[in-house]
RNA sequence: CGGGGCGUAGCGCAGUCCGGUUAGCGCACCUGGUUUGGGACCAGGGGGUCGAGAGUUCGAAUCCCUCCGCCCCGACCA
């Protein structure tokens, strides 16, 4: 049979593409740059939003939603935000169609139905939501305002790739609404943790987690605070991010409340999100030639029970029983009833879908009371009893969970470097991108500088960096410490 | 928007340069049979406005013109 995928070896975007079509997570749409998300890929987003959901909640907020359309004069309310996403939003200018008087049965904009002011489709909601919120806060005692919205929303990029970059995607945008500047900040610093520990503890996905420099700030933000993960390939993506927002927003719209003290003041915001981008990061940071490798808290699939060669009523009453102690253990299991495929087949079909553990039962097993188990993450195959497999099984998926953390915290360190002359910053970022740790002067010119030399931009400035006095990689200015350079996507 | 590539069955492709019966192959699909511990085999079968439009010609997937779409690389970006 031939080879369904690009091995990452000889084309690693090539590989992520068809690891995507493959798996059965997208398919390519009749919309320039938007995808269908499938059900495999559409059941791994479930699971994430649904964790993330009861994060949002344990940490106080409140799910809400707010319109898809942007009236174009609040969309351009806050000058900074406007500016930075006007390039890249889609506008909606008429509000009916009419049959094309010379060509029939083909449509056009009706002329007579041009909207007086034309709607933004959103790139984000701080506008449509801060907008909002004016109304809603008077006083002291309407803060904070904690609220979430799961969403999709729209950015016209130039170049898209499934997941990591569409024209339309979905998200989770948090925007919340405080007394203090101090409180807008511990919230901003509140979910850049628990984004941290979505990735690191669902995801298996090590972060850094930082600061944006000015210049990859979002747009409207006094801060932005970016968990970034480190691909396969070297290369760096941003899987969340936070901002602080200041009274930005709240000047723009006008949102004031009135103090104990009867004093009028600004209100502070925050906003935060992550998107199905998270799931290319997932593909990028785990999978491998043979298909997906799935962290067994998001599979949507944790135990596959093949019956080798096929289904017989002897081996389905040791799969149900199996089920129910596995299940019972709140495990996601089926039991493969197919009689079409040989397990050859279903074993190559459940690697490429990334079901983390593969139970094979057969006559010759029954015959000794084992089962073969296969894991995914690392191809392994043991024979063990089915007298206690369900607990077996369940260990074996904290195994692979924790694996797969490590595997990728192992592969970060490989491709960190902490580099203190331009020379061998080159070389890394030509011939063995990773991320670097480097002086810097702190400037937005040898930002950009290093960028148009070398692609690689700063990731962060990660939170954790020490004090460190040393010379900037670029223009030999002092540097009191190290940001993180890489490449990204 | 620049540079490259590609549109022929659900998918992957050959055929196009040099026009010529009924447009072909692999996979997938359907039927029957034999198989079955790592992507089975045999036999039979169904499926095509050859991206669209216009043109040249006795005759166009093939030549000319126009248009549309997609993919990759770059600029932009979560």
């Amino acid at each position: 049979m031939a080879k369904l995928i690009t091995p990452r070896s000889e084309d690693y975007s090539q590989w992520y593409n068809d690891l995507v079509y493959r798996a059965g997570l997208a398919d390519q749409s009749a919309v320039r740059g938007c995808m269908v998300i499938k059900p495999h890929g559409f059941a791994l987003w479930e699971n994430m939003r649904d964790i993330l959901d009861k994060m949002f909640k344990d940490t106080g907020h409140v799910n809400a939603y707010f319109p898809l359309f942007v009236p174009k004069s609040l969309f351009e309310a806050e000058e900074k935000n406007a500016e930075g996403f006007a390039k890249e939003c889609a506008v909606v200018t008429h509000y009916r169609l009419k049959t094309d008087p010379t060509r029939p049965g083909k449509l056009i904009a009706d002329p007579e139905a041009k909207l007086e002011e034309e709607l933004v489709v959103r790139p984000t909601s701080e506008a449509i939501i801060w907008n909002t919120y004016r109304d809603w806060i008077h006083s002291y005692r309407d803060l904070p305002i904690l609220i979430n919205q799961w969403a999709n929303v729209v950015r016209w990029e130039m170049r898209t790739r499934p997941f990591l970059r569409t024209a339309e995607f979905l998200w989770q945008e948090g925007h919340t609404a405080h007394a203090t500047k101090a409180e807008a900040m511990e919230e901003a610093l509140k979910m850049h943790e628990v984004y941290t520990r979505f990735a690191e503890d669902y995801m298996a996905m090590p972060v850094i987690k930082g600061a944006k420099s000015e210049n990859e700030r979002f747009a409207g933000a006094d801060d932005t605070f970016t968990i970034e993960a480190m691909m396969q390939d070297g290369k760096a993506l941003q899987a969340g991010t936070s901002h602080y927002l200041g009274q930005n927003f709240a000047i723009a719209f006008g949102v004031k409340y009135l103090t104990d003290q009867n004093k009028e003041e600004y209100v502070y915001a925050t906003s935060w999100g992550v998107s199905t981008r998270l799931i290319g990061a997932l593909v990028m940071t785990h999978s491998d030639d043979d298909g997906l490798v799935l962290p067994p808290k998001l599979a949507p699939l944790q135990v596959i029970i093949v019956p080798i060669p096929k289904p017989t009523p002897e081996i389905k009453a040791v799969a149900d029983k199996l089920i129910i102690e596995l299940k019972s253990k709140g495990i996601r299991v089926q039991y493969d009833q197919d009689e079409k495929n040989r397990p050859g087949f279903k074993f190559a079909e459940y690697e490429l879908k990334g079901v983390p553990v593969r139970i094979g039962i057969g006559a010759r097993d029954l015959e000794q009371r084992v089962a073969e188990v296969a894991r995914r993450d690392t191809k392994e195959k043991q024979s063990l009893p089915i007298e206690g497999l369900a607990d077996a099984v369940e260990q074996l998926l904290q195994d692979i969970q924790s694996n797969l953390f490590n595997r990728a915290l192992q592969l970060r360190s490989q491709n960190t470097h902490s580099v203190d002359n331009w020379e061998e910053f080159v070389d890394i970022m030509e011939n063995r991108p990773g991320f670097v740790y480097a002086h810097w002067d702190g400037s937005i010119e040898t930002e950009l500088a290093i960028k148009e030399r070398t692609k690689a931009t700063i990731r962060c400035i990660p939170l954790d960096s020490k004090e460190e006095p040393g010379l900037c990689i670029f223009s030999g200015k002092p540097s009191n410490k190290r940001v993180l350079f890489a490449k990204a996507y």
